[in-house]
Formats: structure tokens, C-alpha cells, sequence
DNA sequence: TTACTGACCTTTT
DNA sequence: AAAAAGGCCAGTA
């Protein structure tokens, strides 16, 4: 019976929906993404998962950051926080000097 | 295949 | 209240 169990799609399926569904102009962070997933807890993953697949989906990782509001992205990519930068302005959403967003204006909760 | 790491978050002390 | 440590799930090597 192939209905009610309904398998849930991988993980990175999962957010790579949820990701797209992201409306424009506006930003979700990683616990909020994985919560919509199914996993709270799995906000690692999420990042980890956009890490290695970003180009792969086109996937906004932009939109994405974490829960201070700002990329997290570990050293290597910190060039993607002045193009992240540019990217949400592009979108009209503000981006502080410190490249961070506020959430409690374009924070994405998500629809359930 | 197993083990480790990872763009985090939550909870505890 | 703040700081520190751990936990979590999945993907990659």
C-alpha cells in the first residue's frame, strides 16, 4: 500500500523543494528548512547537503542563512557573502554592512 | 561498506 | 543571563 506510509523523498530532494519554494525577496534559515523536511534538528544537513549540490539544483542558497541572519559559509566561500550581498539586494531585500538580514522582516517561517 | 565530517540548532550548566 | 557542549541526519570519501 503506497499511500498513507508515502515514503518521504531524500532529504535533499525535501530541501531542494522547500528551497525553491521560497518566495522572492525573502530569506528562511537552515533549522526552518529542515524543520519543513521533517528534522528540526537536521540544520546541519541541510547546509552540508547545499554544499556539495548548490550548482547542481541552482538552488538560492542565498536565501538560505542561518539563525544570526548572515551566510555561515566556512572560510573558503566567504566571497559568497558580498555576492549573497548583492543577490538579496537585487531581490529588495536589505542587506545590513555586516551582511546580515532581518529576519524579522524578510524571514521566510515558511507555510505548513 | 564504515567512518567522519558538516553552510546548524537545541539544551544544559 | 550567558557560555559551552552535544546531538542530529544525511552525504561524501
Amino acid at each position: 500500500m503506497a499511500g498513507l506510509e508515502e515514503m518521504e523523498k531524500n532529504f535533499y530532494q525535501k530541501v531542494v523543494e522547500i528551497i525553491k519554494k521560497i518566495p522572492y525577496g525573502r530569506v528562511t534559515t537552515y533549522g526552518t528548512v529542515a524543520a519543513l523536511a521533517g528534522s528540526p534538528r537536521a540544520a546541519r544537513i541541510v547546509g552540508g547537503i547545499l554544499n556539495f549540490s548548490t550548482d547542481k539544483e541552482d538552488l538560492p542558497w542565498q536565501r538560505v542563512i542561518n539563525r544570526d541572519g548572515y551566510i555561515s559559509i566556512r572560510g573558503g566561500l566567504i566571497d559568497a557573502k558580498p555576492l549573497q550581498k548583492t543577490l538579496l539586494e537585487q531581490e529588495g531585500v536589505e542587506v545590513s554592512k555586516d551582511f546580515m538580514v532581518d529576519l524579522s522582516k524578510y524571514g521566510w517561517v515558511g507555510e505548513m
